[in-house]
DNA sequence: CGGTTCCTTGAGGATGATCAACGAGGGTGG
DNA sequence: CCACCCTCGTTGATCATCCTCAAGGAACCG
């Protein structure tokens, strides 16, 4: 968890209910808000022009986002929409700010956060540039995999076309791969489920 | 700037000069040092087993790179390397935390880095991603032009592989782009040298 | 059971990668 | 000053790959 929520509330910050596939925030809007979800999970992603949308990432329980542009004055540089349905916590950026004057904790938190995303950003990049689709999608299911450390195989909760918008590639292309990668067993498809 | 020089220097920092293409840290290894640009360039990047270079950014003149690492415990991601001769200076991990501890200024100011970081890396990959060649590159060319608010042309300082290693491309691909951006006017070329 | 949403397959086409060869410029040393 | 080398730029031909388009099937949900 980001902000202590009983420290959030204390400073005015408000829960809002968030249906699944309602907008939180849009690109090239000024940021005006820090959000924390506190149950349901968002979607970051940009479209372009032909409608093609590429996914900058996924966040869940009582992780934050769109925080970046809340201290550098800028837009957002993507859109964010409900993924599921989801409760999140919506504080204005000069309390937030705030609170991290006051809380020297709570900004090396931040702090140390956003150099985790930096680096997960900066490998994530590097494999969607280089790689051919079946490295991409299987560096997609490593970066993805929630329980990192377990050996059984689990059920990836992305759809196909999901995959697609994170990796850059084509729907098509991601089912022609996982066909394959399944038959080197370096995933399982039971009954179109995937299993990594 | 980063952080004042002379504070740095107080806290047992030393200067050191890396000829060009001297390698100043390597992807994989442990993060020990915060590093800070006095003259001079460097570039990051990652090579895949093809032997295939993916840039991930240049940093120059005043601007500290390498971060991240040293606030998460974990290791490069990346590869540095210096792109020309140039003199850096160098400050262990522990000290750098320290220094952040006991100025709260200076630590408020590596946020607001690091969430530029953020962005630009969010808009980057959004534009390598899903883009035909000649969006990269021009997305490219916005990025690093020097002086944004300068209308008059200005001579691109990079070269077409350098170009293509930053866009995901193949020179040749860069070089064909180039030309075909030349024809509508979007760059100039002029005795090999591209200006925009 | 009807309607979504998601998955799947095939054929065809476009595009960027690859390979190979050559040209141009700049710097260095004889 | 010239010859050489090295890096960078350029071009054309060919190839592989992924995208596109189109159609149909499977699963799921109310």
């Amino acid at each position: 968890m980001q902000i202590d929520l009983d420290l959030l509330f204390t400073w005015g910050a408000i829960a809002k209910e968030y249906p699944k596939g309602k907008m939180v925030f849009c690109e090239d809007e000024k940021a005006n808000f820090y959000f924390q979800i506190i149950e349901g999970s968002i979607r970051m992603f940009n479209s372009n022009e032909e409608g093609k949308e590429f996914t900058q990432g996924y966040f869940t329980n009582g992780q934050s986002f769109g925080e970046p542009p809340l201290f550098i004055d800028e837009t957002y540089p993507s859109t964010a929409v409900a993924f599921q349905d989801s409760k999140i916590i919506k504080l204005s950026k000069d309390k937030l700010i705030k609170i991290l004057e006051e809380n020297p904790v709570v900004q090396k938190k931040f702090l140390n956060l956003m150099c985790q995303r930096i680096h997960s950003k900066a490998i994530s990049s590097k494999d969607i540039i280089n790689q051919k689709p079946e490295f991409r999608i299987m560096a997609f299911l490593i970066a993805h995999k929630k329980n990192k450390n377990c050996y059984e195989k689990e059920l990836v909760p992305y759809t196909r076309q999901e995959i697609a918008n994170f990796t850059g590639l084509r729907v098509e292309t991601v089912i022609r791969a996982f066909t394959k990668m399944s038959k080197c067993q370096k995933v399982d498809i039971i009954n179109h489920k995937v299993f990594y």
